[in-house]
DNA sequence: TTGTAGGCGTTATCAT
DNA sequence: ATGATAACGCCTACAA
């Protein structure tokens, strides 16, 4: 396979078309002081005639900085999808660049973030990283002076950063809400294995004690998926018995229980009220209308690069970092329980 | 921003441990002949130990041959992340790396390129890219010399390789089942601006002349997603006209007017069969069981990576390259026509 | 089979 | 303000 035909221009080729030496033209694009205004515009117009950009291999290289940030996700997971457009944002704020790195059937993180770690970025943030703790633990110690973070997970390591929106204090807004509309029978739909389904899941039962509703609490078993969501409403519907409210692992699982409703005649919110998790865009789109608990991936994107450049700045990991649930974004999903 | 505390070990430390000079270890980890196993052994222990991997940009800069191919993709269309998920199981087999840049609200596909650029990445694979032919043309004579590819969108251009799958054969499927059970009132939910609207939508024209309907088409306004969908299905409902078969430009479409359907107590298929396009993985949910015309992501990848293969040998770029859409996928989404 | 020398394109350091 | 020189980590000669 052979590479490139005909070379890019380097700056050896911007300098002799200008007139001046490398040095200067190194100057005038790291965009320093030391160069006299005639000889900047000499060797951005030589530059741009070439249609010369620097080398980021030979840059990063020899400045020993790469001003890249790794990131591993699964680019299926639309709440991580928002999370990363919005590290893009800061990242182009603060003038780095992000490497994507997915996780696939095919791909494991382990290969994931062996590509990260072979371009040398400066740190490593995973999104909603899947696997043991122990697994984990073992990835990271690849590289154990790169910086990691850990976005959307709970983990017990005090090598890395780990945020998270706290799932718990979110599963009570969604109770309490409806709770104050009257409700008694309310059931949580079960993420299974998918991300933070634990912490959500117990964040619903003290929730429903936290109310007095210890011995009305049922949970049921589902996965992260509209699939598994529609999958468990279904199962509902064949057995008879139907809550007045329903909390979901997620949007994506709500979005599966309000498809199946719809088609089995069960209307939401006069016969049953569902609540969801995340607030993803599909969460206000008229026919849905979901109340739902945001999770602000803005937010919890900004405090990621902020963790970031704190460890690029020498910080130690500091542990685990809750971040509060966004509001409750109420729609017309929920309402009173029929009289 | 300080990088990188403690600096990762570098071939040097690796052949100073195993005691041999710095090419054998290169020779090792090349995986070339030239090292006898003893000193192989020698070496990959002593890597082992270090926690070496060789540094890439390095090794691209000096080999003038990066192994990496850029991407270029929204990230939120599903059948373009199948897409890509298949085209790094390509890489994978082939020895190459992808590089991914995301467009977003915030980034621009320039901005997405020059980054891939300033990294030399051998050749850049457009996912859908969105923008006029002109802009876009403009953008690959960034730099003339890298090898581009674009993958599900139509172009004119003789400069690059573009890869589609035969939309127009696509929709003559969908029609064409649809006549055969039966349907002459068989209305399309166009695309509007997305990729590949337009051939879509001439080919759903065609289709209807071929079968004689020329007179019943009709093509109602919408969009590329699933609040389109639901958006047009609402329109409809609230006319109060139906056609007995909607075929509609992609599967989101298809979902949002399957969605606004059920809830507004029109029955699929009883009442209107639906069609999509993609056959992206939620069509086979139970309960929305989508009759659809696979596009084989997987397929398509196969070809793209094959095309960026001839084209780093060397080879002139094709042009337009059609394949053949998939089978149509009957599901429960179409009947016979109610007599 | 093994080692030495030079350079990929850039930045850092030290002259002028 | 400008330029020469060395080095980043690796690979490609070529020599032993």
């Amino acid at each position: 396979m052979a590479d490139m035909p005909h070379r890019p221009p380097t700056m050896r080729d911007v300098a002799a078309l200008a007139g001046v030496s490398r040095s200067l033209v190194s100057t005038v694009f790291r965009g320093v002081p030391g160069a006299s205004e005639t000889t900047r515009a000499r060797v951005l117009s030589a530059a741009a005639e070439l249609g010369y950009r620097p080398d980021a291999r030979a840059r990063s290289l020899r400045s020993r900085t790469s001003r890249q940030i790794g990131i591993t996700l699964t680019a299926v997971h639309p709440f991580h999808v928002e999370v990363t457009e919005a590290l893009h944002e800061d990242a182009d704020l603060h003038g780095y660049q992000l490497a994507l790195s997915w996780t696939t059937k095919a791909r494991s993180l382990r290969q994931a973030v062996e590509m990260l770690l072979d371009q040398r970025c400066s740190a490593i943030i995973h999104i909603g990283p899947t696997g043991s703790e122990s697994d984990l633990a073992r990835l990271f110690d690849l590289a154990p002076d790169v910086p990691t973070i850990v976005v959307d997970r709970y983990l017990e390591l005090a090598s890395v950063d780990t945020l998270r929106v706290d799932d718990t204090a979110g599963l009570m807004l969604a109770v309490g809400h409806l709770v104050g509309l009257g409700h008694t029978d309310i059931w949580y739909v079960d993420g299974a294995e998918y991300v933070s389904a634990t912490p959500r899941r117990s964040g619903y039962l003290s929730a429903m004690a936290a109310f007095d509703l210890g011995q009305a609490t049922r949970v049921l078993p589902s996965g992260g998926t509209r699939a598994d969501g529609a999958a468990t409403a279904l199962a509902l519907i064949d057995d008879g018995a139907l809550p007045t409210a329903i909390v979901a692992y997620n949007d994506q699982v709500a979005f599966g229980v309000l498809d199946v409703f719809s088609r089995h005649g069960v209307r939401v919110p006069q016969d049953v009220s569902v609540v969801g998790f995340d607030n993803v865009p599909e969460a206000a789109l008229p026919h849905l209308d979901l109340t739902t608990v945001e999770q602000h991936a803005d937010r919890l994107a900004f405090a990621t690069s902020e963790v970031v450049r704190a460890r690029l700045d020498g910080a130690p990991p500091r542990g685990l970092q809750l971040l509060p649930p966004g509001p409750l974004i109420v729609r017309s999903s929920t309402a009173p329980r029929r009289t």
